[in-house]
DNA sequence: CTATTAAAATAACAAGTGTTGTTAAAAAGC
DNA sequence: GCTTTTTAACAACACTTGTTATTTTAATAG
């Protein structure tokens, strides 16, 4: 009896999170997505409750997206942290909407960094215990001053304050985790 | 002959500037700000040819109230750059507001962070000479490295994942100091 | 073919935004 | 007191936002 659904959750979810990668998740509201999507707002209200519903559908996809964006990245840098550090600062300089929706903005608050960062793989405990391989006495400590550095760079990417290029980045990384791992 | 006027740009000003501190930027708008004046929004209108107007001048207002309250900062670190970075840290965990408007928004990128730093007296230019004086090869250089890491700390404050105090942050930063200076 | 039923579209509401005529008020000079 | 001139207020316009009531549409069961 029913009429077959045109718009699926998939459709609007989909739209949703690519407007927030392209144009700002501060520019992801129900009547743009629905443009998008060829449809009216109706739509959207039958799928989520509510746009805050939407909202935080479009953040939990931007986290998963960083994951994968992770775990398809070049590893081959030297030291621990390196890999994470250097993908994360990619990530900031080629998604700087999705940046600073999961790293920056208020919303970033749903989860911590450690979170964010450490996913169901562990991804920060594997680079913790690869530096305690190391002999590295403090390796939480290490880690701590080596994300807020690795943070810095990132953030500072989105401003234009911070220009250099992968390699450049990496050389820095491994500077500084000779500087502080000693 | 004029009627005298009864609400001064000096008001407003004030009062949108007071706002972006308490309630966020993105809340100063001409409605709000008049309501706080207890005026209607025509003596915006009369004073700032729109609300950008206005808006720039908070903006300026708030990088002067930063160079302000650096200069007014406990300054007794032993090392460069840690004055000025442990000000801009405590600027970021005890003015959120004003912080993210300077140094994170898109608006902030109508000074660099360099200009903002560095403002009319050379705080920037002063400390970088003064790493000169004690040998260092690349002052720089280590000035990047250093502004990268406190600018780090500094933004992670903001999203609730730094929460040393000041004299670990002291701590953090004459070791960062000993660490990049080598 | 019709009745049922869910989906989608239309359109509206209420609240918010910047902005702008028009009107009222007040002060100074004649 | 009257006119002039500037300021301020009121109200409205045109727009955006989330949300929702109502209507239309389409698919299927009988």
């Amino acid at each position: 009896m029913p009429r077959k659904e045109s718009v699926t959750e998939e459709m609007i979810l989909n739209t949703a999170f690519e407007m927030a990668k392209t144009e700002g998740f501060e520019n992801v509201t129900a009547r743009k997505v629905s443009a998008a999507v060829g449809c009216s707002t109706q739509p959207i209200f039958r799928v989520y409750e509510n746009m805050e519903g939407l909202l935080v559908a479009v953040y939990e996809k931007a986290s998963q997206y960083f994951l994968d964006y992770f775990k398809e990245y070049d590893k081959s840098s030297l030291i621990p942290f390196g890999d994470l550090g250097l993908a994360y600062i990619s990530f900031a300089k080629e998604e700087k909407n999705l940046f600073k929706l999961l790293f920056v903005s208020d919303f970033s608050k749903k989860k911590s960094m450690y979170e964010l960062l450490n996913g169901n793989e562990g991804n920060v405990v594997r680079e913790i215990n690869l530096a305690r391989q190391r002999q590295c006495k403090d390796p939480e400590g290490l880690f701590m001053k080596m994300w807020i550095f690795i943070h810095g760079a990132a953030c500072m990417s989105l401003t234009g304050d911070y220009d250099l290029d992968n390699a450049q980045t990496s050389e820095l990384l491994v500077a500084s985790y000779a500087a502080f791992s000693r």
